[in-house]
DNA sequence: CAAAAATGGTTCCATATGGAACTTGACATT
DNA sequence: AATGTCAAGTTCCATATGGAACCATTTTTG
């Protein structure tokens, strides 16, 4: 059942990598869709969780009394995907949701405790993942993968782009 | 009309950039996904062109003789995505397709004169965008991101991830 | 303070997406 | 040649997606 490593096809897509009029940035959307589509897929299948959820349980994890507003900041996701989002984790038991009595338009996000095993698991499968591309790289490359991205993430977050 | 550079939630994304749990990849991705929209959404506007439709026309221009089945495994998408894509360029009249006299399934797609046109002036829109974002690098960091991202994304192709 | 503008969030709708079933053709085994 | 299997593409369908209109609250402005 194991296909053989180096399928016609998948070779031909190397080619194509080496493409140099858009540099590095097909090959860094080529990494991350090989990264992003089976993750969620396989979040999906074993745990009923979409993208969405994903999204808005992850952000939530790393900041407490989170609002929707900016979970759609810091993703660039639209607010309509977040709204339902939030929606399913909530109906799920997943997180919390407590009106702002300063400004009755906003509610202040947090996990639940089951939130928060959930994402506890997820966040190991995510990791593992990552790790499994990463590892295709030596350290001394790897580490420099992970300067670079670092420093060029952190510049486009604070730019606008035209 | 221009948004302040740092706006709050876009400097709240960076200190998730930072997460390491998770290393490079999460950078990655937003990386792809700050590259990604807003070129899809701007070929959409002012070309009315689909996303699927601009990575055949991207593949096809790359080789001659092209077959979907080949655009499937070089770009990891669903052939059904990709048959609709065909479909739509060839009657734009984008590209020909041509039955396989050895086998009548397949067909061999190119790009006509007018699907070149269009894909040059793609490309360059394309190739800009990239740009503007790598030159937020220095141009040593920029040229070690080109080498390893290139390095990763070879053998990520030549490789069948679990 | 009333009217207007803005903001957080939801709902509506039209389109994009991808899995699965299906169609047609090639090919292997008998 | 009949049969079963596989492969390339298409169609069907149920879901995901994102723009735009909308609602309910602030906030701003005259």
């Amino acid at each position: 059942m194991t296909e053989p490593a180096n399928k016609p096809e998948r070779m031909e897509a190397i080619g194509i990598l080496e493409e140099n009029k858009i540099g590095a940035i097909w090959q860094i959307c080529f990494i991350a869709n090989s990264f992003i589509f089976p993750i969620y897929a396989r979040f999906d299948r074993e745990y009923d969780l979409s993208r969405m959820e994903f999204v808005v349980l992850y952000v939530t994890a790393h900041r407490a009394n989170t609002m929707a507003w900016e979970i759609c900041g810091i993703t660039g996701l639209p607010k309509n995907n977040i709204s339902r989002g939030v929606q399913k984790l909530q109906k799920k038991g997943l997180i919390t949701r407590v009106a702002d009595p300063c400004d009755a338009r906003r509610s202040f996000l947090n996990l639940t405790e089951k939130g928060t095993e959930l994402y506890e698991k997820l966040i190991a499968l995510y990791a593992d993942r990552a790790d499994a591309i990463l590892s295709l790289l030596d350290d001394e490359d790897r580490a420099a993968l992970e300067i670079v991205t670092l420093k060029l993430s952190k510049r486009l977050a604070a730019t606008k782009l035209s």
